[in-house]
DNA sequence: CCATGACCGTACGGTACCGTACGGTGGATG
DNA sequence: CATCCACCGTACGGTACCGTACGGTCATGG
């Protein structure tokens, strides 16, 4: 029943694995990546974590807030992640900024399933709540990164946009037609390509 | 139990709305734009159609049998489409064949979310299967559009490439966040800047 | 005119999951 | 060291769906 806000339960020696609000916000994410939204079933999580409803139930109100708070978990990660990458960015060419960082976003699409995971469960309000907050943010961060570049205001938002679109159709590209792209090298030089085109004046 | 192929139906008077394989699938095809693969369940369509589980088994084995027919009656109307609008195309520049052709590629996907249904159960084998099928033809498709229009062969498979997943991502944004994307002149304007830097040398 | 077969209705058993009730258990604390 | 409470196990009832068994119906044609 969504008992107190418990205590973090870290630094202590814990005799055995007893689970927070957390562990089972992250298994659901992990079970997403694998089986999306639907996947998030109480009773085949509990089996995985070696324990029962009963745990799950002591921790929240019902499968719903269970889902909540793991799309909550995502975006908060996804954040950060982000902050983490543009704090760790020094390159002071902004087209460099956007060749890397649109290859960085290729690269860790087609290892993180999460992402068009969710994309696929769009049309469940909660999650579309949570797509739309970090899809608009990423949107607006490209199209800055454009207009540091050069392009006038509405240029960069179109530009922006686009370079979106292109990273999403080849996230969906490569879950569900990994054939259709190319691999290695090739991919390398398709993805400058694509930038040079997205940077010609 | 999946009996004889039966034979049309059409052409008579039939009394009553006796049921064909084909009118389940359509079903299927509906429900699958609306509820996605999960949607597509027996005894729900069966109230739908005004119908039993009596009738549903008759004509497939069971559910698979009717996902299957259901996509592969998708793949080919689909193809067919495709093929309708080629021989509809009279326009003799590649470069505005491909303006037309992205339009309304755009345009229909809006209108038409079974596409992206499918997207969001590509993990599901016989989905993965037609989808393959599907999005190499398009592919293929739209590169040897660019090479009509004088590229030379890479560069016209990778600007095929590059203009499919313009495509698929702007699908995916338009169903999931909608507002992300700008309405009426302002969208086709910002389709035909992005056909502007597709086809740029 | 009645038998046949295509087609449908109904009833049933099985499975996977949700949510609830309630009874433990073990480590921290007075 | 007795108690307390956060946490977990178990048992149960409910729902939504799959698939099967089998009986009913209605048009056709022999």
């Amino acid at each position: 029943m969504v008992q107190r806000p418990e205590k973090d339960t870290g630094g202590k020696k814990t005799g055995r694995p007893r689970l927070s609000a957390r562990d089972w916000a992250d298994a659901a994410l992990a079970a997403m990546r694998e089986g999306g939204l639907a996947a998030v079933a109480v009773e085949p999580l509990a089996a995985r974590l070696g324990t029962t409803k009963g745990s799950f139930y002591w921790h929240f109100a019902n499968r719903d807030a269970l889902v909540e708070a793991a799309l909550e978990r995502w975006a908060e990660t996804e954040t950060e992640a982000a902050i983490a990458r543009l704090e760790a960015e020094t390159e002071p060419d902004p087209g460099l900024r956007l060749r890397r960082l649109l290859a960085e976003a290729v690269r860790s699409a087609a290892e993180d399933p999460l992402e068009v995971a969710l994309l696929a469960t769009a049309d469940d309000p909660r999650v579309a709540t949570v797509l739309d907050r970090v899809t608009r943010r990423r949107i607006a961060y490209v199209a800055r990164q454009f207009a540091e570049a050069g392009f006038p205001e509405p240029e960069a938002r179109r530009r922006g946009l686009l370079a979106y679109s292109v990273y999403l159709g080849h996230a969906q590209l490569g879950h569900a037609v990994p054939a259709a792209l190319p691999e290695g090298a090739e991919l390398t030089g398709y993805l400058d390509r694509a930038l040079d085109l997205l940077l010609m004046r």
